[in-house]
Formats: C-alpha cells, structure tokens, sequence
DNA sequence: AGAAGTCTGGGTTAG
DNA sequence: CCAGACTTCT
C-alpha cells in the first residue's frame, strides 16, 4: 500500500472509501489531484477492473495532467480506464450509438463558429433584426436551454419562456431554436451543447444503451464537480444510479463557469440527491504561505453562498502580498517583466516558476511586449487555438465535407475556396432548392442543372471533386489522403502563391498539421487511425493538446480560467481594476460578482510563496485610452497582508505631507486603494499616495541627456519636474541623482529615464 | 464574381 | 485597435 504514504488521515481516508457515493471538498492547494489518481490506483488494487472506471473532467488540460498521473501510478492498466472531459467522452460514446437517435455515426461536430453561422443564416432567411436577435444572444439562449434540458419543444411550449420572449420583443427565438436544431440534424451535425443534450436524450429513450454504461462504468469520479451544469449532472446520475459508486470532487469555492451553465447547487444539494453520502473535506493547503491562504479566504468570505471549510496552511507565513500600481496597460507589462526579471536572478529560478494571470486575453498583448523587450520567454495559453485559425479550418473542412457531404457549414466553407466562380447567388440558390425538395445542400448540386438555374459547370465539377476524394480516403492512409485532398482542392497552391508574411505563416501552419497526421497515421498504441478518426473530434481539441515542447523553460502566461488547478511558485495577478476584475458585466447581480471573487480566489490561490497583483490607472480599451479604478477587491483585502511597490512611483502632486514620507507611507494600505468615497471615507483618504500621477506637460517628449549637467531643471514623465543634484559614473551608465519636487530624490540611470530638460 | 472600401461592434470561457 | 460583416464599385 506504498501509495497511501504520505497521505492525510482525511485524504487517505477519501481514498479507501471506495463504495457508495462520495463527495470531495477539497480546498485550494488540498492535493486534490493526487487524492483522485491515488484513488483510481487504489479501486484498481482492489480488485476493480479498469474496463469499469470512468473519470471525467471538465477541461483537456485537466484531462491530460489525470492521464499522465494515472498512467505514472498505476501502469499499464490505465489505458483501459476512461478517462477524459465530459464532451469528448460522451462524443465517444455518441459515435458509437447515433442511430439509434437517427444521426449517422460520423456526425460532424460543430464548433462555436459553425452554431453561430448557422444562426446567421437562419436570421437572414426569417428577415429579423440582427441587433434585436443578435447572433451571439441568440446563441447563449439556446445553449443555454439545452444545458438545461430545454429542446425546442418544450422551448416553445413553454409559458414562462415564451412571455420572457414576447416581453423582451423576440418572440421569434422558439422558432429560431426549432430551425437551427433542424438544420443541424440534416447536416448529420451536433454542436458542443449537443454532446451533452443528445447524450440524456440517448439515455433516457433508451432503457438497453442505459444499462450497458451502467454496467461498464460500475465507478465513477468527477473532478471539478462544482463546474457541471444540469445536462451533465443528470447524465451522471443516470449511469451512476444502479452502482451509486459515484465519487465527485470540488471546492464551491472554486466555481468560475456559472456562465456557461454551471450549477453550483449541483455540489450544495449532492447531500440530498444521496443521503448516504460519505463527505470528506481537505482543508490543509500544501501548496501556499499562510500569508497567500490567508488573503485568499479573507477574500472569499465575503461572498455567502458557500460550504463552510477552514483552508489552512502550516507553511511559513510568507512574504507579504506585493501591490504595484502602473500608470498604463504598457507600464504594468513594463513593471511585471522588471520583477520577474529581477525575481528570477535573485533566487536563481527558472522562468517556469513565473506565471501572469489575466481575466481577458486582450490583456496579454502589452504583457508579451514589455516580456519580448526584455528577452524573456514565455508561453501563452488558451487565446486562438491552432485548430481555429481560418486555413486549418479550411482544410479540415474539405475533410468534413469528405466524410459527412451533407455538412452544410463545411460546404459553404469550401465551396467557393479557393476560387471556383461560385458566388453567394448560386450558394443560396442551392440553400433554396434544398429546402424546397426536403434533399440536402450536396444532394442539390450533385443534381444541380435540374435544381439550380444557371447552374456554374465548376459546381459540378466541385461536387466530382468531393466524390472523387471520397474514394481516394477509402485505401489511402490518412496523411496521404489529407495530402492529396490539400492539393487537389487548390487549397495548398493558393496559399502557396500567397507570398506575404501571413501567408507564408497560413502556408506553414498547413504544413505543421499534416506533419500532425503524418505522426497520427504512424501510431502504434491505435488501431484505427483513417483520415477520418483523425478529423472527428479536432473540435473538441485545444492549443495544448498539440503542444510538443511543455517543458520549456518559459513564462506561462493565461486567463485566470485556465490556470485553474495549476501551480506556480511566483504569480502575478495583473489588471485589478473596476469593470475589468470584476468585470463590467458582473456588477449588475450579487451572483455574478459572487463569481468574479471565486474568480480572484482561484487566481492567488495559484501561487506558492510570491504573490504580486498590481493595476494600471489608465489602459487602452478599443483603441481608446480610457481612465481606471482600482478594484474594489484589493479593498477587501486585509491590509495587514498587504504590501505596496512604490518604487519608481511617485506621491501625489497635492500631497498635505509633502517631504514628510513617513506619513505616506505608515498609512493604512487598504485605504490607498479606496475610490474617493462620500461622508463614510475618512478625510485622509483624498490625499491617498495611490492618487493620480504627474501628467506630463502637453508636447511632453524625453530629451537626449547626454550632456545633463549639474543643477538643470528637469521633467520626468511620471516623477514631475525636479532639479538635477549630481551625476556620477561613465557613459553609457551615467546616473543622476534628482530631486523631484513631487516625490523627493531618486537616482535613474539616464540611459533609461525619460526626462526633458527644462532649462538649465 | 470578386476586390476594395466602409461600418460595426467587441466582456471573461471549455468543449 | 481589429476582425468580420456588409456595401459599393469594377
């Protein structure tokens, strides 16, 4: 039982309970993970048979860090073991019985894009106003009602939802949902929501598929558990009520996809759903200073639904949590990258030990600047994965088309790409036509001078062309079938002939994903590895599942979503700020901001010994530079854990203490952060040392200093104007000693100030 | 049919 | 600012 070492008593005891339903509160840092694999080890040492463990997690990454760890333990055995996220596990499964709910076995997987395009056309064709039924609304309402188990008929049959409809204006959207599920069912395709739905609808109608997979999977874990929404908890209470031996795992503190139809009641209310319910928690943190659990939990407790748990730490107390504020988007880059930088050669480490957590994307962009300046690898995860980029998706949808011709989102995709003279007229020709014959869109032009006017002789020579590719895919491999479709589609030579920067990229990224295939086709662990098992389920793949080099030493740079369940020893938490953390959309309802926190929960609970979350006053946003508060979070933060950067920061220009330093900075820190508040703030606050920096004077530009002498006057962008009081050292690294009138003396290296002289 | 030019709207996000 | 949709011109 050398796996049970080194366990809790409550970890090892969450790990023997092998029977009956099993809840797992584990905190933040509570060696989560490892209590799953050693548990999946242990069911297996018991005796269970692996052919009768599913494991299911949310994300890939998830997925894949599970995998490694199980495989590490338990060996071999583990391949039999399912174990994967909820989609691509019951994609599986789906593929295997789709016609006993009339799809064909080869279904296409819509993707986001593909569901939204579909709309698009959908909206067109009914004449509706696009602002009123905006693509994007109208899509999150019906992936919201599948994950609620709402198909189109109850969707329409429905009191309560048809007058909110009818009040907000759209009555239409019944009807809308009705024709895009009809539309996906023709095209043999199933969007993500679909996965999840059609896999209820598969198990309830279908007493004998039930059975099977509750006798398959005689036990169950979830991981992440306070992430499911209603469609998975319900399939996960089906295959698990003839067993019960259903163990979840997750911390309500760490629910942050609400939005995308996460219950969190699921994990609340899991003692009701099975009264016999063993709970273990695991409060111990091993992950971080106390300092860092400490801030995390002062934070959370604000938010009040939740489990009550003690997370503790009984490392060190750690340093303090470090605040830095910027003055833009670019300085906050500017500042972090100097820390890591600095961090990095101080304490020897790697750069892998760094991470820098942001709630949107768009926010890495002035991140990997300020890193690129300063030479520093990094790594960014999530944003556009490579399966989303247009080429990829162009090739890959000849491939659909290849596989499934009645997928109607790959055919509009490719139809005209590359250029084959047939424009939007003939395509919505055939749209019509279609629709009016009850056939499908391929159907159409595989017939076309009898359906389509003017019919293009390119449409039938296209449609010779998928069918000719049809039958190259029966004997070739797959990666000489990818091959010979790339090229004789024109796909390759068009970008190819494409000579610029992003079309040398487009024609290389084609190339990197056949080398994809190639390695696919030459796989020994599989035994079907056609062109076709290879493009199945490429929806369902992310950036990081065709990572090759995960062990580079580089900075990792992600959302603070997808750093869930990850760990660095040093974080930085960038951009807290109003409207971005929280963000905008989460200040209109309790619950939404209660998110937001156990969003900034998630993030410091990242980080093992160093902790810095800084804000900028000012950031682009649009293309416009717009003004920023700090974020009332770092208000809610305790100020004794609290420590505030000022280096290279300067004090108010209207200051009551000017000179007197000492004042500024004994102030409480938590204060700093306050917004100039009505009657309840005290008058102190006004005179914050967080308030607003020097604003260089108009036509502001920093001069050559080469010839700086002692006593000039001086203005710096941020320090304000001050008088040069001694210069020492030789060119290039002359450093001048400067008095500022704002902010006192400093030293700054001139090769890097940024100073305009201003008289001598 | 296709290129070029204009307009619009844009949270977070996995699969 | 930037991508994608839409419009206008050739």
């Amino acid at each position: 039982m050398d796996y049970l070492q080194g366990l809790n008593p409550e970890q090892k005891a969450a790990v023997l309970q092998i029977k009956g339903p099993v809840m797992i509160i584990a905190g933040a840092g509570s060696g989560k993970t490892r209590v799953i694999t050693y548990r999946v080890a242990h069911l297996i040492r018991s005796g269970v048979d692996s052919f009768n463990i599913l494991v299911l997690t949310f994300t890939n990454k998830a997925a894949k860090e599970m995998r490694e760890r199980i495989n590490h333990i338990v060996g071999p055995e583990a391949k039999n073991i399912w174990m994967g996220t909820f989609h691509s596990v019951f994609a599986k499964i789906l593929r295997v019985e789709a016609d006993k709910i009339g799809y064909p076995n080869n279904f296409t997987i819509y993707d986001t894009d593909d569901s939204k395009s579909v709309i698009r056309a959908i909206l067109k064709e009914m004449q509706l106003d696009d602002k009123l039924y905006n693509q994007n609304f109208v899509y999150n309402r019906i992936s919201a009602a599948k994950n609620n188990l709402v198909g189109w008929q109850e969707y329409q049959n429905n009191d309560q939802i048809q007058a909110d409809d009818f009040s907000s204006g759209r009555g239409m959207l019944g009807k809308i949902y009705e024709t895009y599920a009809q539309r996906c069912f023709r095209a043999g395709a199933m969007d993500f929501d679909d996965l999840l739905f059609k896999t209820n609808e598969l198990l309830k109608n279908h007493p004998d598929v039930l059975n099977k997979y509750q006798h398959k999977f005689k036990y169950l874990m979830v991981d992440e558990y306070q992430d499911t929404n209603f469609s998975q908890y319900l399939i996960v209470k089906r295959l698990a009520a003839v067993s019960e031996n259903l163990c979840v795992v997750g911390d309500d503190a760490q629910s942050i996809y609400a939005f995308r139809g996460a219950n969190i009641q699921n994990i609340l209310n899991f003692e009701k759903d099975y009264p016999d319910l063993k709970v273990f928690k695991l409060e111990q943190n091993y992950r971080s200073t106390q300092n860092i659990v400490n801030v995390a939990n002062s934070i959370i407790a604000n938010n009040k639904d939740q489990l009550k748990k003690n997370v503790f730490s009984e490392k060190d107390s750690g340093d303090k949590i470090k605040v830095m504020r910027a003055f833009s988007d670019n300085e906050e880059g500017k500042m972090v990258a100097e820390a890591i930088m600095q961090q990095r050669s101080t304490n020897g480490l790697k750069w892998k030990a760094f991470a820098i957590l942001y709630r949107t994307n768009a926010q890495s962009r002035s991140m990997e600047e300020a890193l690129r300046k300063l030479n520093i690898p990094y790594k960014i995860y999530g944003g556009m994965s490579f399966y989303q980029r247009k080429e990829i998706k162009d090739l890959i949808a000849y491939f659909r088309l290849t596989f499934n011709p009645n997928d109607e989102e790959a055919l509009k995709r490719v139809i005209n790409y590359p250029k084959r003279g047939i424009g939007d007229t003939t395509v919505d020709r055939i749209i019509v036509a279609a629709d009016r014959n009850q056939l499908t869109p391929f159907e159409v032009i595989l017939q076309a001078p009898r359906y389509v006017e003017k019919a293009p002789a390119s449409l039938m020579a296209f449609a010779t062309m998928i069918q000719s590719f049809q039958v190259i895919t029966k004997t070739l491999s797959a990666y000489d079938a990818a091959l010979h479709i790339a090229q004789h589609s024109g796909l390759l030579k068009d970008l190819y002939d494409d000579k610029s920067v992003e079309g040398l990229n487009r024609y290389e990224n084609i190339q990197e994903l056949l080398n994809g295939i190639k390695e696919f086709s030459e796989r020994e662990d599989i035994e079907e590895k056609g062109l076709e098992i290879f493009m199945q389920d490429v929806a369902l793949l992310t950036n990081d599942d065709n990572d090759k080099n995960k062990d580079a030493d580089t900075v990792s740079l992600m959302t603070i979503h997808s750093s869930k369940g990850l760990e660095f020893p040093q974080v930085h938490i960038v951009g807290l700020e109003e409207n971005l953390f929280p963000s905008q959309m989460s200040l209109n309802s309790r619950s939404d901001l209660e998110e937001e926190r156990r969003l900034f929960y998630v993030a410091i609970t990242r980080a093992e010994y160093k902790l810095t979350i800084s804000y900028a006053t000012s950031r682009f946003k649009f293309g416009t530079l717009i003004n920023c508060e700090p974020s009332r979070f770092l208000d809610e933060i305790d100020a004794k854990y609290l420590e505030l950067d000022f280096s290279a920061k300067p004090a108010p220009a209207q200051s009551a203490s000017f000179g007197d330093e000492r004042s500024a900075w004994s102030r409480k820190p938590a204060d700093a952060f306050s917004k100039p508040k009505p009657a309840t703030a005290p008058p102190i606050k006004t005179t914050s040392i967080l308030a607003k920096a020097h604003v260089p004077s108009a036509g502001f530009k920093p001069a050559d200093t080469a010839n700086l002498q002692v006593g000039m006057q001086v203005e710096h962008e941020r320090f304000g104007f001050g008088k040069v009081i001694s210069l020492e050292g030789n060119k290039p690294d002359v450093k001048a000693t400067i008095f500022f009138k704002e902010i006192g003396q400093k030293q700054l290296l001139l090769k890097f100030a940024k100073l305009s002289i201003v008289s001598e």
